[in-house]
RNA sequence: GGGCGCGUAGCUCAGCGGGAGAGCGCUCGCCUCACACGCGAGAGGUCGUAGGUUCAAAUCCUGCCGCGCCCACCA
């Protein structure tokens, strides 16, 4: 097989995808012989094209999953993508509006169908587009939140949840977007800092002198109060209370009550009641018996039970006109403005939020779920990674309050409850003929929605076939890990786990892997409108699956929030492909035959050894770094050894045997690298599944990659002594080359070179002359003393031996003069601070023996040294 | 209002009690028979700030300054 120079994502990539798809790699069945492992992937929209935030969350799963399926696994990848009620129904009614056609006159039949018609257009585009990044996913189990057996689970669910009274509908304040027209839970609501108002006006009082001063930041709303609240302790309000004020821009009588929800310290002390439109004033009316007046229409107009003057303003047009007309009343006290307070925005549109009284919603009781949700985590049933997020979880969890479930919108999983005209309700898991009751045929269901989360926290056990006992959910279930981005911990992790012990017997999954927001350079969110953004697919095909997966996962590390990305890192791992390309590309040609294996241990050189070693530290860093989730580090140690020891070193110092050595020793050289590259190649597959495949085939065929066993460990090749002695070369090697690059002695020009070192130093250099030779470009290598040149020579310290370089034909011995001075003043000063150091008493007396003893030894070492450069001074002749 | 995280080389970050590190960028020298998507060498930091604990602090504690995030029904 030949092997072009540069490696080429796009010629390999497809080809690989499609060969595994076809051969069925990807698909796991239950299997009593292995272990199962599962991940179920976080479903993306199906109306979202893929960015680079999914990039990363995949590559992240792919990694985990791709190493369990090589350690022998049934690994699966459950794969599938969500209807994402708000999102797609704006998007589709957006476009149909386009088209000159609105929603409300089609109907919800025809406009669902239109929505259906769509997703089978352009739901399947992300789908595409995930095989492009390389995920291993199970496509033949590819599931969709909308789709038949999915349809089921969420009606199973909620008929058990609503048969345990854990559902029940009821009449609240629910935040409610004007823009999309729906309620929304308190977790799809973004509390965000606003520079608004706060207005100070007056109530006269209705029944004498005198009046209340209140203040609000929506001043529109007080057309909607009915009350007046202060606290029972007031003393300044003692006497007004069961009194009342008169509304002075429409008569009516609002009594004055007493309630300690008021918080006596802030403001006037007397607060306007709003039952219809804030949560507090709600509760507080409830407890009061005030009547709840709703003053606005859904786009949040104002409706007729406020002055004709103010009928059909929207809320902003409102705030101005009530606060104009207050002040012509002269009931204006205050105005502060800008007022820095916090208000919420619709997590879809951005829209603020409205607290309204809609009407009857549907809401999910979490008193009885939270409690078990939260002993999991605490009893180890569930590990977050970082573990801090553990105590986030617990805190939300303590402070969650009841789910509104109910959304006023056509595209999702319609409610499965009925109605008839007696008025009985009941919910069926199929469509009724009749009123479970009374018989009735005249039965209508309800005509809201569920919450897209509904079905979502349903996923890891819904896709494995709850409620149905199916072999998939009892050998898969729970699920080994979750990974996810730490924005859905609430909207989605929590839920699942409350869904998942309820419902489905237990956790839904035991590791919960949370990463962070991919950012640009400067650390900013991608936008569209900054235009930072990096699209994954364009960086797939500009540099290759591979080097944006690579450059992912050298950047997740969980305890990061914020990921920073640049396009120069995706080239780096572009480079990195090609690098391992051309390094195969010499095993390659040198090797004979397809055989991978290690020569006898007889014939193993040290090269050998100190490679097979440093192999063997590299495999024990990677399966430490992702049984932990590290992927950066694991990335890293990787690069680390791949390039900077495999190539620079292990493949240099192999060349002499390659090219000048016999054909034994061409083989077992070639051997030895050829079987370490396999090897290594396979801990890096799950990072890098392309070119590791493309690679290996070139060595062992046609077999693939994606179910090669995972490298198992092998602490023989550890060899201390290896790296001692291979070290000492390559530190002697780097002392030659940094004195050439110093000097700027001519890469051509070959040096003469005495060492002057210990016995095992001499033994080294014998063994490897070659190697050390050709690397640091020397001509000829003396290792016995009596050989060494007298003098007028350069003198380096490379692990206590003594380099010695003769100057003549080399350098002006000023110029090493100079070198040396610049050494000498550094080592004097590194001297001088250890023995600073050993000076003290404290030090002395207090510290280890052992820290003592190594600062006495380097002290000693630089001593030695320093008096060595003195002494080079002089022989050089040196001023 | 409560809570969390972060401030270390130009950039992004690792180190988290005993000699300041990596990648990228930068500078210099090399088209050396795998790779210029490359090879070799190098420069660059009072570790945010002020105190404290310790023989010893980038590393532990406290205050301050700056940045980011999450949670929250103070009108």
């Amino acid at each position: 097989m030949t092997m072009p120079s540069a490696y080429e994502p796009s010629e390999v990539e497809g080809r690989l995808y499609r060969s595994w798809v076809a051969r069925g790699y990807f698909h796991a069945e239950p299997d009593d012989r292995r272990e199962p492992f599962c991940i179920v992937l976080p479903p993306p929209n199906v109306t979202g094209a893929l960015h680079i935030g999914h990039a990363l969350d995949h590559t992240i799963q792919d990694v985990l999953v791709r190493r369990r399926r090589m350690q022998g696994y049934a690994a699966l990848w459950l794969p599938g993508t969500d209807h994402a009620g708000i999102g797609t129904e704006v998007l589709v009614a957006r476009q149909l509006l386009a088209e000159g056609v609105d929603k409300r006159e089609i109907g919800r039949e025809v406009f669902v169908e239109r929505v259906w018609e769509w997703r089978e257009r352009y739901g399947d585009r992300i789908v595409e587009q995930m095989k492009a990044l390389g995920n291993s996913c199970d496509w033949d189990r590819l599931r969709f939140t909308m789709d038949e057996g999915l349809q089921h689970a969420v009606r199973v669910a909620f008929v058990r949840l609503y048969e345990d009274d854990l559902i029940y509908r009821g009449e609240r304040i629910i935040n409610w977007c004007p823009t999309d027209q729906t309620a929304l839970s308190d977790s799809e609501v973004e509390h965000e800092s606003v520079e608004g108002e706060l207005i100070t006006f007056r109530y006269p009082l209705g029944d004498g002198d005198g009046y209340v001063d209140a203040a609000t930041t929506r001043v529109e709303t007080m057309l909607g109060d009915t009350g007046i609240a202060v606290h029972p302790d007031d003393t300044r309000y003692a006497s007004l209370v069961g009194r009342s004020v008169r509304h002075p821009l429409d008569g009516r009588k609002l009594p004055i009550v007493a309630d300690a929800a008021v918080d006596p310290a802030f403001g006037t002390g007397a607060v306007k009641v709003t039952p219809a439109h804030d949560p507090n004033d709600f509760e507080i009316a409830e407890r009061r018996g005030l009547e709840a007046r709703n003053i606005l229409e859904a786009d949040a107009t104002l409706n007729d039970l406020v002055p004709e003057e103010f009928r059909g303003l929207d809320r902003y047009e409102a705030r101005r006109a009530v606060r104009d007309r207050l002040d012509e009343l002269g009931l204006l006290v205050e105005e502060e403005r800008p007022y820095v307070h916090s208000v919420g925005h619709c997590y879809r549109c951005r829209s603020e939020i409205e607290p309204w009284l809609s009407g009857k919603q549907w809401f999910v009781k979490v008193e009885p779920l939270k409690g078990p949700a939260m002993e999991a985590a605490e009893a180890g049933k569930l590990t977050f990674f970082p573990a801090r997020w553990r105590d986030r979880y617990l805190e939300w969890l303590e402070g969650l309050r009841d789910w509104n479930i109910s959304r006023q919108l056509w595209w999702g999983h319609r409610i499965p409850v009925w109605y008839c005209p007696k008025g009985h309700e009941f919910a069926s898991v199929e469509d009724p003929d009749a009123c479970a009751e009374c018989g009735s045929t005249e039965i209508e269901q309800d005509p809201d929605v569920l919450d897209t989360w509904f079905s979502s926290q349903l996923w890891p056990f819904s896709t494995l076939g709850w409620p149905e006992d199916t072999e998939d959910l009892r050998y898969f279930y729970p699920t080994s890990v979750l990974v996810t981005g730490y924005e859905i911990l609430y909207l989605w992790v929590a839920r699942m786990v409350m869904a998942g012990i309820r419902l489905a017997g237990d956790v839904p999954f035991h590791d919960v892997v949370i990463h962070g927001l991919v950012r640009d350079a400067q650390g900013r969110k991608m936008s569209k409108s900054l235009g930072n953004v990096i699209d994954p697919l364009d960086m797939i095909e500009r540099y290759g699956a591979d080097a944006l997966r690579f450059s992912l996962s050298r950047m997740a590390s969980p305890e990061q929030q914020n990921l920073p990305l640049s396009e120069d890192q995706i080239e780096a791992g572009k480079h990195f492909a090609n690098k391992l390309w051309n390094a195969a590309r010499l095993v390659r040609t040198n090797l004979e035959g397809d055989a991978l294996e290690l020569p006898p241990s007889a014939r193993l050189t040290v090269i050998d050894r100190w490679l097979l070693s440093r192999a063997e530290a590299c495999r024990q860093e990677v399966d430490a770094a992702i049984e932990t989730y590290r992927f950066a580090d694991a990335a890293q140690a990787l690069y680390r050894f791949l390039w900077s020891e495999y190539c620079d070193w292990g493949l240099e110092m192999a060349k002499p045997r390659l090219y000048e050595g016999s054909a034994e020793d061409r083989q077992d050289a070639s051997s030895v690298l050829a079987w370490i590259l396999e090897r290594t190649l396979r801990l890096l597959h799950p990072i890098m599944p392309f070119v590791t495949e493309e690679i290996r085939q070139r060595f062992v065929g046609e077999g693939s990659i994606v179910i090669a066993p995972w490298p198992e460990p092998m602490p023989d090749h550890r060899d201390g002594a290896a790296e001692g002695r291979v070290g000492f070369a390559m530190d002697l090697v780097t002392a030659v080359r940094r004195f050439r690059s110093d000097h700027r002695v001519p890469p051509a020009l070959e040096l003469r070179v005495g060492v002057e070192g210990d016995d095992a130093q001499r033994e080294i250099l014998g063994t490897l002359s070659e190697e050390v030779r050709r690397l640091a470009r020397i001509g000829s290598l003396l290792t016995r003393g009596a050989d060494l040149p007298p003098s007028g020579a350069a003198r380096l310290h490379v692990q206590g031996a003594e380099v010695l370089i003769p100057l003549e034909g080399v350098l002006d011995p000023e110029a090493e003069c100079e070198r040396l001075r610049g050494r000498l003043e550094a080592m004097a000063g590194e001297a001088e601070k250890a023995e600073r150091k050993l000076a003290n008493e404290g030090f002395v007396t207090k510290a280890p023996a052992e820290v003592v003893e190594e600062q006495r030894r380097r002290l000693g070492q630089l001593k030695e040294e320093e008096a060595a450069l003195r002494e080079q001074l002089d022989e050089l002749g040196c001023g």
